[in-house]
DNA sequence: GCCCAGGTATAAA
DNA sequence: TTTATACATGGG
């Protein structure tokens, strides 16, 4: 029995809302409320208990690993401390859901998880993810790493009909054609200039502005990043008029998280607003 | 049946 | 350059 790892004195986590709020689509809740997932190929179960980050199935050597996924080193208290004095909404959502932290997720997977989401629900995105890891991932412990871009390189889209994925098939082979060849390298999308990482990500097929945006915030950090779509220019009319994505600072992509969460739990808030759009 | 879902490719104006 | 439509699938 692989040990537990404990990472005392952890603030500003929930992990409800870190790992089920739309950033990450690879964990799943358990009866007792904890978490269990894969990530870097390790099936792990995650709780809190008080300050106690408890990470089962984990070595301490992976310490360093697990502070980074969870975004450890940021203080998260004196960002939305910050971003909370841009409008009085945002800071309402940053109230809300004070224990949303952005995960520092693998590349790769932030980028294939976020072409699935394109015009689909969260529901069945991670039905389709889990059927693409089970299917093309090595089995690890308790579940599957998710798989690698060398291997889906060699698949076609028929290949991937067993993930009932739809049109996304082929944007997800395209994907990782170019990231296993280095037509597109995801790791200098870490520090390029941020329309030239877009560029760099848009070369792939399916990938607009959006899942370039997601792909930047939740896989590379790019916490500047602020996902533009039709759902959050409704939430901007409605919540923030005449605000624009510039408005939001240096910590966008987080201050975009909150709202994103806030406006799922109401959506009464901007109901009408959809209405008039079509 | 209809509408919608963390959009994008493609064709047409 | 901007705007309209199809796209696969499944839940409400």
């Amino acid at each position: 029995m692989t040990p537990s790892l404990i990472i005392p004195n952890v603030t500003d986590l929930d992990l409800a809302q870190t790992l089920d709020c739309g950033q990450s689509f690879r964990w799943t809740q358990q009866p007792d409320g904890s978490f269990s997932g894969v990530a870097f190929g390790r099936s792990v179960n995650v709780s809190l208990d008080g300050g106690d980050l408890i990470i089962h199935n984990a070595s301490k050597e992976d310490e360093a690993l697990w502070r980074e996924y969870f975004d450890l080193s940021l203080d998260y208290g004196a960002v939305r401390r910050q971003i909370s004095k841009l409008h009085p909404v945002l800071k309402e959502a940053a109230r809300y859901a004070p224990g949303i932290r952005i995960l520092r997720q693998e590349p790769y997977e932030a980028l294939c998880t976020f072409i699935i989401s394109q015009n689909n629900n969260i529901k069945r995105i991670k039905g389709i993810v889990s059927r693409l890891c089970e299917c093309f991932g090595e089995p690890v412990d308790s579940g599957f790493a998710f798989p690698t871009a060398e291997k889906m390189a060699a698949l076609t889209p028929d290949d991937l009909a067993p993930l009932r994925a739809g049109f996304r098939a082929r944007y997800l082979v395209d994907a990782a054609q170019k990231v296993a060849s280095g037509e597109v390298v995801l790791e200098n999308c870490r520090s390029l200039p941020y329309e030239d990482a877009r560029k760099e990500l848009m070369k792939i097929t399916g990938v607009g502005v959006k899942v370039a945006d997601c792909t930047l915030l939740f896989g590379l950090h790019r916490i500047e990043a602020f996902p533009v779509d039709v759902w959050m220019k409704r939430a901007l009319d409605a919540l923030f008029p005449g605000m624009s994505p510039s408005d939001f600072g240096e910590y966008a992509g987080i201050a975009q998280q909150y709202i994103f969460h806030y406006s799922r739990m109401h959506p009464e808030l901007f109901a009408e607003n959809k209405k008039v759009e079509k």
